[in-house]
RNA sequence: AGCGGGAUGGGAUAGCCAGGAGAUUCCGGCGGGCUCAUAACCCGCAGAUCGGUAGUUCAAAUCUACCUCCCGCUACCA
């Protein structure tokens, strides 16, 4: 694999991360595909073959239970979900070129003849390992079929991590007394045969590979920790139905050994080529060159899942002779307004709903594209989103196409009739220049750069010129203006078309140009737009201050809901508590537990401090208020308490309390208040503490 | 705990890999221009010494070390 510039004389393929067929789909999501998306078709605009290509990711335990739970076949459900991802991509104009599934005929035939090889090669062993087995249905219990007590801190755990408790990951067999989620029946473990792909046999392999790899830097050195603490081999089996079957020619043990998910997820990217070479032919492009000669592939993931694409997949490719990936580009998260995406929280927004909005997909292309690096976490909000589209779509790229076609066309039905003039030529020049440089740094951002840049170019051009004063004066000069700002608007359109293809094919129209600009290259950049053309319209509509705060307000609405919703949900879950709380007796008289669990962003919230009371008296006329003097360090706090019975008001002075500082002041009897004073139960049992702690230091 | 990524004018972002004149762009603020254009566009001004400390260097936002604070990852979850 060399590193030349793209575009190179190879094929390429792109991808991005499989989806998972087990919900819908969110901006999350949809960074990732329209990132992929956007490579691909700037790949294409270069002057590259490339193809793009995905899959739904079928198996794996999480659609097995959830399948289970509504009752249906685990391929049904998975392939419900699968039709909703394919009607849904192509209306944010993420075009792949192939778009399958990991249950296919392809993928289990790739996926077999892969682990066959790997098998032939000697790259995979056997080994006995303890798996949880549930004796009355006669089913084992991979990953979460099972739950216990996590050995480590003793609560409540899942199979595979201690979820709740510690998040430590643990081991099959690891987990005490273990249950079935299926039946809730206990398990027990026995010894299972299962197979090992020896990862650590490609640890030298593997860090050459990373130092060749191109992408985001964290694809790039966040394995490497992985292979300096040492390469585990990889259990690549399941004792489950739901997935490929191992590919054993005997059929030993004769049960349901199914491949791991991650085995046969990434294999669909060479499934999902071979197809799409199925259906166009070998000549127009030939999936073997790609996987097995020598293409540029390219991988785009999010964070979470680099070491599966820089650890095992390569691995896998390189003991199978498959070629290795040239690019891994792992974008960030999205935020909500600056809070982590929740789809359980209802935090998101989701595809259908933005659609359902009425916005045009290239607007949250643009937007998603060009608001911050790839590699960088990047926070949404519909008051963001509106000053990107208002700023820059409409105001810079929308408004100089807009004022370049109209005058062009009022004043002269169409493309002035003269040549380039040399400046803007070169300009343009640059601008293809730019969009190439941003290709090769991976820079989608750069990518829409080259474009905006070049439409404010044309904007200072046209202003600088002023050729609404010159039709008079200077009609040749006018026109010499007007026929270099049409070439802009075209030259703009061309760039924006792997961020804005829906976008950039309408100016294409506007232009009077035939085909589709997708298909041009950068030649056509500075290629004369045709002769005449008709009266042009406006790109892009402002989004109205109006219409933002609806839209925020709706989500904040949402989230609230969802929070409460929410409860609900994790009572299933968070039943966990139960089993505990029954044994403490007693627990008849207390308030029952919260069952909402809150982030530690919402406890920084409160600001609690040590405090010492000063000053305590009573308040007239309140049967239990008591007014109290609480040094926090900084001040003294004027509080009320409801504590006047139940304490001896003159032996407090002196006491160190907790307050909570950053309540809001609230005036009880006539008597403002600054804080709260915390206290345990009905008697209130004032809290305070048990060491040194200094007067005015944070509770935390 | 280890590792990865981040910390840049009021807000948001670029630059850092390939160190060089007190730093990009967008929004916002202030002043001006233009009127072809979706009250749009163009020009100018104010504003950050680039998380902290210590180094390397003639020169550091950019390299090194340590520290602080965010976000994430840690393999049989997808």
């Amino acid at each position: 694999m060399s590193n030349d510039e793209f575009p190179t004389d190879r094929p390429a393929v792109v991808t991005c991360g499989l989806p998972y067929a087990n919900g819908d789909l969110h901006i999350g999501h949809l960074r990732g595909y329209i990132g992929a998306d956007a490579f691909n078709r700037t790949l294409e605009t270069l002057g590259q073959t490339s193809a793009y290509v995905c899959g739904s990711d079928m198996h794996g335990t999480p659609v097995a239970v959830n399948a289970e739970k509504e009752g249906v076949d685990p391929e049904d459900f998975a392939l419900e979900w699968h039709h909703q991802y394919e009607e849904t991509f192509p209306k944010f104009n993420v075009d792949f070129d192939n778009y399958g599934h990991t249950h296919d005929e392809t993928n289990v035939e790739t996926t077999q003849e892969i682990v066959r090889t790997l098998d032939d090669e000697g790259y995979i062993y056997e080994k006995e390992i303890q798996v949880a087995y549930d004796p009355d249905a006669d089913q084992y219990l991979p990953d979460r079929y099972v739950e216990g007590t996590c050995p480590y801190c003793g609560e409540k755990a899942r199979g595979d991590e201690c979820d709740e408790g510690c998040q430590r990951h643990l081991e099959p067999g690891e987990v005490e007394d273990p249950t079935s989620t299926i039946t809730g029946n206990p398990a027990e473990y026995r010894e299972r045969t299962h197979k090992f792909f020896e990862v650590s046999e490609f640890a030298d392999y593997l860090t050459e590979f990373l130092d060749g790899l191109e992408g985001t830097s964290n694809a790039r050195n966040q394995p490497r920790q992985w292979i300096e603490d040492g390469l585990q081999d990889w259990c690549i089996t399941r004792d489950m139905d739901w997935g490929i079957d191992y590919p054993n020619g005997n059929d030993e043990g004769g049960d349901d050994l199914v491949l791991y998910v991650w085995v046969d997820a990434p294999i669909e990217y060479i499934s999902s080529t071979k197809q799409y070479t199925d259906r166009v032919g070998a000549d127009e492009y030939d999936w073997e060159h790609v996987w097995r000669e020598d293409g540029d592939i390219v991988h785009f993931i999010g964070r979470d899942i680099i070491q599966h694409h820089a650890i095992f997949w390569p691995a896998m490719l390189e003991g199978a002779d498959y070629n290795a990936p040239r690019g891994i580009a792992a974008t960030g998260f999205i935020t909500i307004n600056g809070k982590g995406l929740s789809t359980s929280r209802n935090r998101a927004i989701w595809a259908k709903e933005y659609l359902e909005e009425g916005f045009h997909p290239d607007l949250l292309r643009y937007y998603l594209m060009t608001t911050g690096g790839l590699q960088q976490d990047v926070d949404f909000s519909w008051e963001a989103f509106q000053e990107k589209v208002n700023g820059e779509l409409v105001g810079t790229v929308g408004n100089f196409w807009y004022r370049s076609l109209l005058f062009a066309y009022r004043n002269y039905e169409g493309t002035p009739e003269t040549e380039v003039s040399e400046d803007v030529h070169a300009r343009i020049e640059g601008a293809i220049d730019d969009l190439r440089d941003a290709a090769n740094d991976y820079s989608l951002r750069g990518v829409g750069q080259a474009a905006t840049e070049l439409a404010q170019f044309g904007n200072e051009y046209i202003q600088r010129n002023e050729p609404w004063k010159l039709t008079d004066d200077d009609p040749e000069q006018a026109a010499q203006v007007i026929r270099d700002c049409v070439q802009i608007a075209k030259a703009v359109g061309v760039l924006l078309e792997p961020i804005a293809p829906d976008k950039a094919q309408l100016l294409w129209e506007q232009l009077g140009e035939d085909g589709a600009v997708a298909d041009t290259n950068l030649e056509a950049a500075l290629e004369t737009p045709p002769r005449h053309f008709e009266e042009p319209g406006e790109l892009f509509d402002k989004i109205e201050d109006e219409r933002v705060d609806d839209l925020t307000a709706k989500l904040e609405a949402r989230v609230d809901e969802a929070s409460d919703d929410g409860d609900e949900d994790e009572t299933e879950s968070d039943d966990t508590g139960a089993d505990e709380a029954t044994d403490m007796a007693d627990t008849d008289d207390l308030e029952p537990l919260l069952e909402d669990r809150i982030g530690f962003d919402e406890f920084q919230d409160l600001d609690i401090r040590v405090g010492q009371i000063e000053a305590a008296d009573g308040i007239e006329g309140a049967d239990d208020l008591a007014r109290l003097e609480v040094d926090i360090g900084f001040e003294t706090r004027q509080v009320v308490a409801g504590i006047k019975q139940l304490h001896d008001l003159e032996e407090l002075p002196g006491e160190k309390c907790i307050l909570l500082a950053n309540m809001e002041p609230a005036e009880l009897f006539g008597v403002e208040s600054n804080g709260m004073i915390l206290a345990a139960g009905d008697d209130a049992d004032l809290l305070t503490t048990h060491g040194d702690a200094e007067i005015g230091e944070k509770v935390q």
